[in-house]
RNA sequence: UCCUCAGUAGCUCAAUGGCAGAGCACUCGGCUGUUAACCGAGGGGUUACUGGUUCGAGUCCAGUCUGGGGAGCCA
């Protein structure tokens, strides 16, 4: 049968009356399995559809009862039988079976249970987790969010660019990077000053893997105006927070003939319209987590998609939040970062909404972002959510030659390092300005999952990949 | 990396320094409409690891490993 027409579980929710009274085949994997003398009933999970269908089964009408009464969780089979309206049922409908084929079997070891598991215990088994409804939720939304991320961009008409995962840079300035090599380490060729000689390596130079599309970003949006990144961003810190993975997504929108302002505005766009797709695209993913995840996730999600963003300089920022260091374990004052704790005292105590930080100091702040007229502050953003803190960080880019250089020998980073970004301001360069979303943080913000492990089906951190 | 909490049956958790326990899962049996079904019985343990204190350690002490939370770094 052509697979488009293959009945799913997912259609026979999404309209059920094409099916009603008529014959349906399924298969997939039984959730639960619960009889009694000559009849049982069957949770059957396709993997098309967050929800399983209930199948009933009887002695008198299939000859293989006796086997099929024995079926444990996670086995594999076929399911030929009428669907059947059960009204005042706790389900809508169910699947009499008339004939039920064991395609794999599922022995008593298998780790999964009816019964709750902790995450904890289901990142060791991050294999099987899927089968979950946590994470089959959890999978689909990501799956539904990605999409919704570029069809946001290429309704605006903006280019999608493969910015490399191998990078030639040392120097991006975004965090600690993974060495990209193929030098024996057990005989490391050396320079006569004992360094390791990197001409000898792959690419003839030392190189990584990637920290943030950013730089070349700004390259393509200087040909196409409007373009975006969505691929692997992998940093090596030693962070062990939930927070945090060593391999994570990351989406980067730069665009040319764009100042910060603009920058902001798209920011607000998108989070607002990937989080209507999702709850629009998800219904039953969100009510679960709504229900069993976090009680107040759709109230906060609306009040993100209904309100105007707020707007704040750090400067004035800081001055709220001086008038409340009490609470603070960290004392606020002008020219050091914002803790976390600030963040979120910002948006959820006094805007209770989102809310844009702009122009912070410029020794807080990357090399590449465009110094304001005050001299002391640079035209960065940062968007800050309730309940998580910073979700997006951009800035308007310095596209001032001069200005760039200064900013480049001021923190001694090296000019022919930057030779070919250098360049995009000489040769017709313009303002322009990017953001980026770690991809990863929309979905635990989406979803209510506290932990970024539980959003990456193989997560990789400190001391762990096992998978 | 720092601070902090934890590690006991397959899972989730009890056990005052004094006999190693429960629920679920699993196996067997019962049950004619279940909804994480229900009822009965049974099997299941190097208490993370190494060492120490003690007549006696799951429990106290030291170290190691692993995991959670907080902080830093950041997305």
């Amino acid at each position: 049968m052509k697979e488009a027409l293959k009945t799913t579980v997912k259609k026979i929710y999404r309209q059920p009356e094409e099916y009603y009274d008529k014959e349906v085949s399924l298969s997939g994997w039984i959730r639960n399995n619960r009889n009694s003398k000559v009849f049982g009933f069957i949770e059957l999970n396709d993997g098309s559809f967050f929800k399983s269908i209930q199948v009933v089964y009887e002695e008198e009408k299939l000859e293989n009862f006796k086997e099929i009464v024995k079926l444990g969780v996670g086995s594999a089979i076929y399911v030929d039988g009428i669907l059947t309206e059960t009204p005042g049922m706790k389900q809508p409908f169910e699947i009499k079976a008339k004939n039920i084929r064991i395609e794999g079997h599922c022995p008593s070891d298998y780790p999964l249970q009816k019964k709750r598991h902790s995450f904890e215990f289901l990142r060791t088994i991050a294999h099987l987790r899927p089968r979950t409804n946590t994470f089959s939720a959890v999978f689909r939304v990501r799956s539904l969010l990605s999409y919704a991320i570029h069809k946001f961009f290429q309704e605006r008409d903006f280019v999608y660019v493969h910015t490399p995962i191998i990078t030639g840079s040392d120097a991006e300035g975004a965090g600690e990077m993974f060495h990209v090599t193929t030098l024996d380490f057990r005989n490391i060729p050396l320079t006569e000053d004992g360094e390791v000689d990197f001409t000898k390596d792959f690419f003839g130079r030392e190189t990584n893997l990637t920290v943030s599309g950013q730089l070349s970003a700004e390259a393509y949006a200087l040909a196409f105006r409007k373009v975006y990144t969505f691929g692997p961003t992998f940093r090596s810190e030693n962070s062990n927070t939930p927070r945090h993975a060593a391999e994570f997504w990351m989406i980067e929108p730069e665009v040319a003939f764009a100042d910060l302002n603009d920058n902001m505005e798209l920011a607000e766009d998108m989070i607002k319209y990937i989080f209507d797709y999702v709850i629009r695209h998800a219904p039953e993913e969100m009510e679960f987590f709504n229900n069993f995840i976090d009680k107040g996730l759709l109230e906060r999600l609306n009040n993100v998609i209904q309100s105007e963003f707020g707007r704040i300089s750090y400067t004035d920022a800081v001055e709220i939040l001086k008038k409340h260091n009490d609470n603070f374990q960290y004392k606020v004052e002008w020219g050091t970062d914002l803790q976390t704790e600030h963040e979120r005292f910002l948006t959820e105590k006094v805007f209770k909404k989102p809310v844009f930080v702009i122009n912070y100091p410029k020794d807080i702040k990357a090399f590449y972002m465009r110094l304001n007229d005050d001299g002391k502050t640079v035209a960065a953003m940062d968007l800050l959510v309730p309940g998580i803190g910073e979700i997006i960080g951009g800035s308007q880019r310095e596209e001032r030659l001069e200005l760039l250089d200064a900013r480049i020998k001021e923190l001694n980073m090296k000019e022919e390092d930057y030779w070919w970004y250098r360049d995009l301001r000489k040769y017709g360069g313009t303002y322009h300005s990017g953001f980026g979303l770690g991809f990863e943080r929309a979905i635990m913000y989406i979803t209510g999952m506290t932990n970024i492990r539980d959003v990456i089906p193989f997560p990789r951190t400190p001391k762990s990949a096992e998978f």
